[in-house]
DNA sequence: GAATGTATGTTGAATTTTCAACAAAAGGAA
DNA sequence: TTCCTTTTGTTGAAAATTCAACATACATTC
């Protein structure tokens, strides 16, 4: 567990948690790790879990079967990164399977153990919750944008819609999105060549003003 | 206060409060009962707000205006819905006004009084944050379906992820869908007609069988 | 039963998106 | 620099979606 200190002091679970207090809190929620060999299922979709995992080392995908058995991988798991908190809090069924990517080390903890607070480190308990509480609420509000953005039914209009959130998001009409074109067509959810075009074009009618990831509202 | 008793109890955030604390909880919380007129704003984008509200009566919008003065309507709150429990939690400026469609009335709750358990009534406390956080986590999971949906790129798809998703839930291949046509259009984000046309085929190519809001997976 | 309104299905034309393929530009490594 | 790889831009044809308009079915009211 020691090795991996680094690694969970910064998964915003553990956000506010001193050093010296991480160690003891971690042995109070009785947090394991575990190691998964690659292609092992990690948890499996229909359960119902009662557990959050925080991925160590390696690399998680959330994958989903169909009625045909038509497999989906709906989202990868990065380092640090909490996953199923969401399914666990809600008590429903898992949609997904959690499906070892690469040999990977998680950690695991039981959700009871940190909604109920226990009589050792109760101020501890209270951090925890409001950190989960916000690791929901963030993720929420990232969702809800998303689909405010994907939810437009042109290229044109999902790109602008996506623009005009960084704009407010930086409180400047200039600004650098995080992502490649490659990157934002997928989170956009178009097609790259016709995102490419769509950018010319804003850029040609003077909408917009851009250079790699720079873009200007004009 | 008291007309609303009703309404409040139905609301998730106080599952499992018995009639009798739930009054005595109200006033531990320091809850407030107010009234907007039509067109108020209710809660201003761009605040940062540590309230959590409740729909008591009437009807409201969330409402988002683009970087050009557009305004768009993201989604209506129902009676008996909490509203913006995730951008308090998450701490973050609310991307969207909060804006009375009709006269209405509001229960609004301060996060802070949630989240930190007092000397009065701990025992509720806990059951709050608890429904709180899965309040946020069932919203969450609801969101993950519908991205899962609408990420698909063709009306087919889109359709069928949806249907799958109804049979696997209702563990089923026949199921009935709480979407009339216009709404199921609503829902995956794509032309009614198209839709239409889309089921049409996908019956007559045998793949499934419905008949208005019920639907059968071959 | 007639009249009305609402939900759903169908159609064809206009528009947009996707797809595949290639061109151009940028960045790294030898 | 040159070579190689990756990213981005462009293009035209094929496919799909949107849009507007109308047809049909169903339910409700008078």
């Amino acid at each position: 567990m020691k090795k991996y200190l680094p690694v969970i002091k910064k998964c915003p679970l553990f956000d506010g948690v001193s050093n010296e207090n991480l160690a003891r809190m971690l042995g109070c929620l009785k947090a394991k790790v575990v190691d998964f060999d690659k292609k092992y299922t990690v948890f499996r979709e229909g359960t119902v879990q009662k557990h959050v995992g925080i991925l160590l080392s390696g690399s998680l995908h959330l994958v989903r079967m169909d009625y045909y058995g038509n497999r989906s991988i709906l989202s990868g798991v990065e380092i640090g990164e909490t996953f199923l908190e969401e399914f666990a809090c809600s008590e429903a069924e898992l949609p997904v399977s959690v499906i070892a990517d690469e040999p990977s080390q998680v950690l695991i903890l039981d959700l009871r153990h940190i909604l109920h607070t226990c009589s050792n480190c109760c101020s501890f308990h209270q951090q925890i919750i409001f950190n989960l509480m916000k690791i929901l609420a963030t993720k929420n509000t990232a969702f809800y944008q998303k689909i405010d953005v994907t939810s437009k039914r042109s290229t044109r209009e999902k790109l602008l819609t996506y623009l005009n959130y960084q704009a407010k998001k930086t409180n400047n009409n200039e600004f650098n999105i995080p992502f490649d074109r490659q990157e934002l067509a997928d989170y956009l959810e178009v097609e790259r060549s016709g995102l490419s075009m769509e950018i010319s074009k804003l850029k040609n009618e003077g909408i917009i003003d851009s250079y790699k990831n720079y873009f200007k509202l004009l």
